[in-house]
RNA sequence: GACCCCAUCGUCUAGCGGUUAGGACAUCACCCUUUCACGGUGGUAACACGAGUUCGAGUCUCGUUGGGGUCGCCA
């Protein structure tokens, strides 16, 4: 079965993690099995809205490579696309439901915005008794035509118990008195989510819903709407939140990372995609490492866990490590060079430092850290070539680069190879160990005891002219 | 408060009645090595608790505890 699923964003800002991760699920849902998945936008709340959201959602999804096949964009057999161009539908769906008998009309005023007070946690909430409830058809109509505000809010008679199957939670049951008569259709016109969704979903031909599972609870009330207009609910595939720890989720609010800043941090959108691909969901066997293409193949429904999963950063981290090991030099070091643009002013030789970082970095953010030294001799002190592994102090330093000061200006071809068989036929002729010369000329490059690449990679990058420069620096200050 | 959901190493997870409870990240040790990193090897580390069912329970049932969610003219 070729199953059509929807990504319904409400574009209030930024592009969070949990969103991308159920917008992941239902691409992957929609082509593991050859179907569609369309992009829909959900602005029905006109006060929330943020200019540009829209174009963070398109341009996340086509970073990541999640391409639509039905959207506002690009149009399809179902539109429009976005909901606010969908309001004369949902009003027609809503006054329709009402003559079935699942909804009524309803002129009470709206709750007021509760202002944060102490006691509201405290507060208990009780379950709102509408007494329009017993308003005749007739009797609403007349006040509607009369000019009166009014909102459609759904109608729930049942008794007993709501039954409905989830891919990952199984069947949940709740008592159809459990459930609020919520509005559907505002006094503006719009619909609510709990609405829209049903309408849309329906209209669209989607067979999969895929949301957070903040919406289990919901879900008795919109299959109700299924009913009472003779449809058939969709697949339910309720997901499990993304934490930021065991008791908050991941939100912009706590200053948690969207993917946007991600990206900016210097983590790659497909490592991105990969990590929390695994966050609530696990192929079976060990493997961890998925291009998109490749979890379209692996990726099945029973496969999604139903607990919160905790962002850890931290594995995002070395999961990006391996993503940047694997690119080609060539494009590692295409993807570097803005990096270096951001802290690097000095000459140096930039392909040979990509090659020196490439291994060693876990985010483009790092190559501002590994590279500080480069752009400025920072100051250290001597004791640093005090370091009894390598056997070096001081005074072999100073030895140590004498020897090198003079051996490097005949150094024509300078490039690591050269310059570390050069130094450590240098340090044999003499009698010194290899690390006796390379880690006081470390010390004199670099000012730190360890640095990415050795000494005579950080030489190559330098350039000759600065790393006899810094040599020299480096003798007069054994010897001043 | 009512209702719903969840519960294996610090974290992500495998496990679908019988396992020395496996893998990955992190962490520690060692190896490799011009330091660092990469890579390699090994170690520490978990079934929330209590009853039941069963010859046998991390796996099934119930309860307890802990955590999350819903109860908006937000989605």
């Amino acid at each position: 079965m070729k199953a059509r699923t929807r990504f319904a964003p409400s574009p209030t800002g930024y592009m969070h993690i949990g969103n991308l991760r159920t917008a992941l699920y239902e691409y992957l849902i929609a082509k593991s099995s050859g179907g569609a998945f369309l992009l829909r936008i959900e602005d029905t709340d006109q006060k929330r809205y943020v200019e540009g959201a829209t174009e963070i959602i398109y341009s996340t999804l086509k970073t990541v490579g999640m391409n639509w096949d039905e959207g506002p964009d690009i149009g399809g057999n179902y539109g429009p696309y976005i909901q606010s161009e969908r309001k004369a539908i949902y009003a027609e769906y809503a006054h329709k439901l009402v003559e079935l008998g699942g909804a009524h009309y309803c002129f009470c005023a709206a709750k007021e915005e509760t202002e944060e007070s102490e006691d509201e946690e405290n507060a208990i909430p009780s379950k709102f008794q509408d007494p329009c409830k017993r308003l005749s058809l007739e009797e609403a109509r007349a006040r509607i035509a009369a000019g009166e505000p009014y909102t459609v809010r759904q109608t729930i008679n049942k008794k007993g118990k709501s039954r409905f199957h989830d891919e990952v939670y199984g069947d949940i049951e709740i008592d159809y008195d459990d459930l609020d008569e919520g509005v559907l259709l505002k006094t503006d016109g719009f619909p609510t989510y709990n609405f829209a969704n049903v309408i849309d979903d329906h209209l669209m031909a989607i067979t999969h819903v895929v949301r957070g599972n903040e919406y289990i609870s919901s879900t008795p009330k919109y299959n109700l709407i299924y009913e009472a207009f003779g449809w058939t609910p969709p697949v339910y595939v309720h997901v499990p939140q993304v934490m930021k720890d065991a008791q908050h989720k991941l939100s912009k609010r706590n200053g948690d990372a969207s993917f946007q800043d991600l990206v900016a941090k210097g983590y790659l959108p497909a490592a991105i995609l990969n990590y929390i691909a695994l966050l609530g969901w696990n192929p079976g066997d060990d493997r961890e490492i998925f291009s998109l293409a490749e979890l379209e193949k692996a990726f099945t429904v029973e496969r999604l866990n139903k607990s919160p999963a905790i962002f850890d950063i931290v594995k995002l981290t070395w999961m990006n490590g391996c993503y940047i090991r694997a690119l080609t030099p060539e494009e590692f070091h295409r993807q570097a060079l803005p990096w270096y643009a951001k802290c690097l002013t000095r000459k140096l030789d930039l392909e040979m430092l990509s090659r020196v970082l490439q291994p060693r970095i876990e985010t483009f953010a790092d190559i501002a850290a590994q590279t500080d030294f480069l752009e400025k001799m920072p100051a250290y002190e001597l004791s640093l070539y005090e370091n009894k592994k390598m056997k070096t102090d001081p005074a072999v330093a100073a030895q140590a680069l004498k020897l090198a000061a003079a051996k490097l200006p005949e150094i024509d071809a300078w490039n690591n190879d050269n310059l570390f068989a050069g130094l450590k036929e240098l340090a044999a002729a003499n009698g010194l160990k290899n690390g006796q010369i390379l880690y006081p000329l470390r010390i004199a490059l670099s000012g730190k005891e360890t640095t990415a690449g050795g000494a005579t990679e950080i030489a190559a990058v330098l350039g000759k002219e600065e790393t006899v420069a810094r040599v020299k620096a480096a003798l007069a200050k054994l010897e001043g």
